[in-house]
DNA sequence: TTTTCATATCAAGATATGTTGATATGAAAA
DNA sequence: TTTTCATATCAACATATCTTGATATGAAAA
């Protein structure tokens, strides 16, 4: 129970959509791509992504300064049903883009 | 995406798992029924089940006095998913009550 | 080392959601 | 009709969640 409502709590929020179909189509994104493409802060970012981990969704790597954020695989029935119907909404996604300096 | 988060913000309470699974389990049931099952107040009742009549998972049957709800049927392939997966919680449900002076 | 950069966390305010008690509605019984 | 009963809705308050700006942490660069 307590672990669906996580789930289902994770999904309640337009922004996490957006950044969970956004990861499921890019692949492997570092906190200041989601940051720099949705032209979010960056503790707004931080926290979203932090839910969308705790529920089972995602998985970080670290590697130097950076943190790295990617589907968690392999998922759950249910969590695969919600990434799946997530994919056939009608969500207008940025395209990806950075701004670490590490990339200039 | 708004259709998504109003099946998913449905979800997003104890009490209306609850209620969906105890409808599930038990067919149609009318308000009172939940109600006195849940020991629960009139208008939060009648509250929740509005929110998970508007998301789709129920349907209402007006007889008489009484207000019949169940679950709503064909459900679509997540909302069905979701229902599934509510039934593998471990959930403790109150057994059936009525208190409607009709069963007196 | 000191500085810089990426990320995480926290505190405060804004907004959304749940609960309750009171009232409205509408159908059947008296 | 008037009353009673089942249900729905509303207003007020309590609680949870989101956003922002400030600060903390920790790794690499200088």
């Amino acid at each position: 129970m307590e672990t669906f409502l996580k789930t289902i709590s994770a999904l309640n929020d337009e922004t996490r959509l957006q950044i969970l179909r956004f990861i499921h189509e890019n692949g492997e994104v570092c906190v200041c791509e989601i940051e720099a493409s949705f032209n979010m802060i960056q503790s707004r970012t931080s926290r979203h992504l932090k839910i969308l981990k705790e529920a089972g969704f995602l998985r970080v790597d670290r590697r130097g300064k950076w943190a790295y954020y990617t589907i968690r695989m392999p998922l759950d029935r249910f969590r695969l049903e919600c990434l799946e119907e997530l994919s056939y909404l009608d969500i207008a996604l940025p395209h990806i883009k950075t701004h670490c300096k590490d990339a200039e």
